[in-house]
DNA sequence: TATGAATGAGGGTTCATTCAT
DNA sequence: TATGAATGAACCCTCATTCAT
């Protein structure tokens, strides 16, 4: 099964400090924006003086990078780690769309909605880093879909467009979720897979 | 049909000279992010000086709004105008779903990804103006939704996530589409079409 | 005679205010060097604050650039163009040296010493257009002491040496001159002058 | 002879850590300036934490006038003692041109172009040193010049003219000299020494 | 309408320096 | 000795906005 290509690479292993310092630049950005959110408030956040943020963080970009690659590190901890093992192609990309709403609705995991909402803040070489790992992902559910058709389980589609159709149903949520709406999580999570896989027609 | 309910009301009816401040501002935000332009460069752009922009525009923040405003406009002259008269609903949402992708991937209507993109720009009364025109449009798709179910063409399903499930489909593609792409809007269109309405499963 | 290829260009021709902008900075570089004086500064001794200093000026190597530029005008015009006419070379050097020293003991033309001292502070285009007006002067000189050598005035020299000890001779000054000093700058330029053209050895 | 009573005062006879410290400085403060090069770019130059560097440097300044200290040790060193006991007063200046020459054009003595560039850097106490020292060594010219005047074998000029036209001359190379030039450093030499003394006049 | 000039506030970043460990 | 962390002050520069002309 070719999903077991997609290894997981850890790549932030910070010191618990730097970790807060990202945790609470993540809320910042989440709320605010990234080019809405100063370095001063961040600073302040952290209890630093703007000169000691810069003692941990080379560059505000930097910062948005360091912030976007755990972002990566916890889709590819939460979801792929859990489900790329999943015998079942179809049974896995149930999982995957789970998993991802669960990123996207719950309040821990700021970086990730970062990751979505500044899809186009980083340029040159951290853009292409980032870039690479989301492409990953994609192929991943590819191959999943293509899996999935090969064992006559759903019909013939294109694996992309199921992937980005998958990804839009499930992410974009993150435009509009607010924790204190009408339905629950799980109510939502349950409607919007039920729809992407079973589709709207009798 | 209650969809019928659903009046558009242009509110922008502007001078050709503001039209196109606000279509060089709009190429501008859409580029670089509604932070990221200065009025500066909106003032290059649409060969004036600041202060010359200034006679034209009260704020910064005033004409993001009117940028907004305009895509809504467009939205619902390019969307609604020409799909709340179709009597089938389930065609009316199909036809929906085409139009909104063809506003995604069609270059000229920078504005409508703006609205998409800056929902968490506004603020105040601005903020709650827009989406009260967003909110609007769910309850078209609620109500088609609704009809089709009525009608028995579909399932019974919660009007409301396969409203934002239909959106994320076809909206989610602003944050990855280019035109160069490996696939032509129409393929794309239909493919995403076909998975929302017929599902994955054979 | 060659040396009248030596074609004096004027650069500066900004507004008064600028002007000023150009002679306050000057006298603070020259007393506190580049690095040591900031734009606040700058912007304080023109009675602007900063951003209103950098709406005449683009940037502070740009300032730097200026003020080196109306250096070399008023070089060119203070000297050269009252030198370059004389016929006889050997007194057309001397006015040269004489006019030098003028310049650098001079309290009115900071801009001159600033181009002496921060002669390695530019980089790249500016550095390059300086150097390459600094260039011409020399080549002029360069010129003068042949057309001396070939009229048999003085004896046969290297060009290019003569040329820059005639300068050290007269532009180190500007590292030790004081106006308090126990010489009258007259009293100093013959002496150089003197010294330069007839040696020690009687 | 009166110059005899120009000793020299070794300032320096610190540790070879120290040693190194002022060398890698050196280097950098004459490639970037003095308040171009930071207490952090001499930390890593010489593998040090900017910490670890003020255990052995109480202050920049500090560090600058160490170096200046040192510049005039060389300055001493390689000028004033192998050329103080030179009985003919006009072989002694010969002799003293040429030493200054070596000293600004050997690669290895930054420090005494960085005494030469950053005359006005220092401030106060550190300031008035290093000019004492200055102006002892410019003493010791003007004494030979007198010398060489009673001896007849100059004519008469005034010494402190002669001596800054003699510095001038020899150390303005700082400012324009490269080693990969047209001339070598021995064709230089030799032909400032053949023109100060011999004038140009034949 | 249009503009040149100006500004207060704030942007990201760097600096020389200190100090507990 | 050495260091990681921190800081106050300052740096260059940009911003949205105003206003006399």
């Amino acid at each position: 099964m070719c999903y077991e290509t997609f290894v997981i690479s850890r790549t932030s292993s910070e010191s618990p400090k730097m970790r807060r310092i990202l945790e609470r630049a993540a809320r910042l950005i989440f709320e605010k924006g990234y080019e809405g959110t100063s370095m001063q408030d961040i600073a302040d956040a952290c209890g630093l003086t703007k000169a000691g943020l810069y003692h941990h963080v080379a560059t505000k970009e930097a910062l948005l990078v360091a912030i976007m690659e755990y972002g990566m590190d916890l889709f590819e901890e939460v979801v792929l780690s859990r489900v790329e093992h999943i015998p079942d192609p179809l049974e896995r990309l149930r999982r995957t769309m789970a998993c991802n709403h669960e990123l996207v609705t719950h309040d821990a995991s700021k970086e990730v909605t970062i990751i979505l909402h500044e899809h186009q803040t980083l340029t040159g070489d951290a853009q292409a880093r980032i870039n690479g790992r989301k492409k990953r992902y994609v192929r991943f559910l590819e191959a999943s879909f293509r899996e999935a058709m090969a064992a006559g389980q759903i019909r013939k589609v294109d694996p992309t467009i199921a992937s980005f159709a998958l990804l839009g149903t499930v992410l974009w949520t993150y435009k509009w979720y607010r924790p204190d709406g009408r339905m629950t999580p799980a109510q939502l999570e349950a409607g919007m897979i039920d729809l992407f896989f079973n589709g709207l027609v009798a």
